[in-house]
DNA sequence: TTTTGAGTGCTCTTTACTTCA
DNA sequence: CATGAAGTAAAGAGCACTCAA
């Protein structure tokens, strides 16, 4: 079934149906900080994402105050003051973060794969006698490696951990700026937050999800009502459609204009074709009395000299 | 039952390195 | 020996799927 819909005059009504795109960072104004450093190495092609998403923020929406302030999104991360920011005391899920401080900044301002941290590793990594490298278990720590092994902090198996309200408008604030993270800020939000920076991570990862699922809802509802609103249209004009061809059938007479059939007309003795001319007796005295409109009477009278100078 | 934090596996991109003509 | 192209491995990031609190 080829479903081909035109509604109004956008070349691209359904954006959402096209490839799956990239989440463009370029396009939401992302990475203000040094590309380079941050995840903007993916270029992508596709146009910026636009998504016109109804409401869907469970939380309202706040200016940003001071209590909300992102210092990161202002090109100014301060490496120290963070800790002096005014979530601090958020300390739900605390953990030793004194691994995350400044050296964890470091490396991750270094996590680009073409960065030092690559070239550290290759340095005193595997290929040179398998001794990790700091960094390499830093970063194994920050992402990879963390997911299991941050299970056992304590030799138990780490429970799920509740945000608090004020972490999350924080996150929530921070999302409406920017849907995804560079490594920079995704650091300095955990240390506003007092969170792990794979914390915040899995949030903004979890966050995109629920907002593309929540947006594949949207436009299928959307899609739902214009199928609907296509179906009724579709099945007017199919009624429209039969009632002119019964129209067709009960009177003919407007439809099968026998074109070779000529008569004369009674007064000014012109040539009409019989139709015209029947219809013609059926006029009033628009035309001053005469049969013929003037129109008609054109017509004829070219008609008659033809014919004159046919014979 | 719903929400949401988190784990896992996969894909894709980038970069450094190696090999070869 | 220097050089550029091609191949490869590794790292990092995001996403889909899933589970569980």
């Amino acid at each position: 079934m080829e479903l081909a819909l035109s509604l109004g005059d956008s070349s691209k009504p359904f954006p959402f149906l096209e490839k799956t795109p990239k989440l463009s960072r370029n396009g939401l104004g992302f990475c203000k900080e040094d590309d380079r450093d941050g995840d903007d190495k993916r270029v992508s092609s596709d146009p910026p994402l636009q998504l016109h998403l109804l409401p869907f923020s469970p939380l309202p929406r706040t200016p940003p105050s001071s209590q909300l302030r992102l210092s990161w999104l202002n090109d100014n991360l301060q490496e120290t003051g963070s800790s002096e920011g005014p979530v601090r005391g958020l300390d739900v899920n605390r953990l030793p973060l004194v691994a995350l401080g400044d050296e964890a900044e470091e490396g991750a301002a270094q996590s680009s794969p073409n960065s030092a941290a690559s070239s550290f590793q290759m340095d005193f990594g595997i290929r040179n006698g398998g001794i990790r490298g700091r960094r390499d278990m830093e970063a194994e720590t920050e992402r990879g490696s963390s997911r299991a092994s941050d299970d056992d902090e304590n030799g138990s198996t780490r429970k799920k951990l509740r945000l608090s309200k004020e972490q999350s408008a924080f996150l929530e604030e921070s999302f409406k700026e920017h849907n995804t993270l560079n490594p920079k800020q995704k650091l300095a939000l955990a240390k506003q937050l007092n969170l792990r920076p794979r914390q915040v991570e899995v949030w903004f990862q979890n966050r995109r999800a629920r907002t593309k699922l929540k947006q594949t809802e949207v436009d299928c509802e959307y899609l739902k009502r214009c199928c609907e609103t296509l179906t009724e249209e579709n099945r007017r004009l199919q009624k429209e459609l039969q009632e002119l061809r019964a129209l067709k059938t009960s009177q003919p007479f407007y439809m099968h204009l026998p074109a070779t059939t000529l008569t004369m007309c009674p007064s000014c003795e012109r040539v009409a074709t019989t139709s015209t001319a029947a219809a013609a007796r059926n006029t009033d005295a628009k035309t001053g009395g005469h049969p013929f409109s003037p129109l008609e009477t054109r017509v004829t009278q070219s008609q008659t000299q033809a014919d004159q100078a046919a014979s």
